[in-house]
DNA sequence: TTTAAATGTTTAAGTTCTTGAACATATAAA
DNA sequence: TTTATATGTTCAAGAACTTAAACATTTAAA
C-alpha cells in the first residue's frame, strides 16, 4: 500500500466520523431537499434540541461538509459536499488499484 | 434526495464506523502489504494487545471487510474490500447526482 | 440604548467505545 | 487423553461521544 493510500485513509477519518451519525446524515438529507436552511428550521424538522443540532452542525462545518451564508441574525446552511466526495473518490480509487 | 440515497447513507454507517478508526485502518493497510496474516502476526506488528486486535478484527469481520481462512488452529485474515467499495461508490455517485 | 431573536458555547449527565486482564474454546501434537 | 498453541469472549476501567439545560454572543429592531 502506497504512502499516498495511507494519507488518504488518515484524511478520511474525520469525514467518516462526521458521516457515520444518523442525526448528521439527517441534516445532510434535509439540506439536499431544501437548502439553504437556518439552524432553527433544521431543529424544527428534528426530534433533537437546537443545541444538539448546533453541535452536529459544528462537526459538519469543521469538516467543510456544509457552508454558511449569514443574513442578519440568521445563518443559512447549505451543502458543500464536493471536496469530501473528491477525497473519498480518491480513496476508493486507490483502494481499488492497490487492495482488490 | 431519493429514497435510494437515504438507504445508501444508512447502509454506509457501519462501514464508516469500521473505517474511522486508525487501529482498524492499520490492520487493513498491513493486510494490503502482506496477506494473509494470522491474528498473532497482526498483533505482533501493533502496539495493541492481541485481544484488542481480535476486537477490531471482529468489527472488520462483521462488516465483511476481511475474510478468514482457517488452517489448523490458525486463522488467516485477508482483505475483502470489494463489496464495501462498491457500496461507497454507489453512495458517492448518488450524492454527486443529487447533492452537488 | 434597550430589547428581542438567532445562534454558539459551556457544562454535566448518560451512553457508548476502547483496551487489556482473565477466562473460555478449539485444534493439533505428544 | 493430555498438553500446548491460537484465537475468541467476558468484564471492568478509562476515554470519548451525545445530549440538553444554562449561559454568552451577536445582530437588528424598537
Amino acid at each position: 500500500m502506497s504512502e499516498k493510500a495511507v494519507e488518504l485513509f488518515r484524511a478520511s477519518i474525520p469525514i467518516f466520523q462526521a458521516l457515520s451519525d444518523s442525526a448528521r446524515q439527517d441534516i445532510i438529507l434535509l439540506l439536499a431537499e431544501k437548502e439553504p436552511l437556518t439552524v432553527n428550521e433544521i431543529a424544527n424538522e428534528s426530534t433533537l434540541s437546537r443545541p444538539a443540532i448546533s453541535h452536529h452542525l459544528k462537526i459538519l462545518r469543521d469538516q467543510k461538509l456544509v457552508q454558511i451564508e449569514q443574513k442578519g441574525t440568521q445563518r443559512y446552511y447549505s451543502l458543500a459536499l464536493n471536496e469530501a466526495v473528491e477525497l473519498l473518490k480518491s480513496l476508493l480509487a486507490t483502494v481499488e488499484a492497490e487492495c482488490l
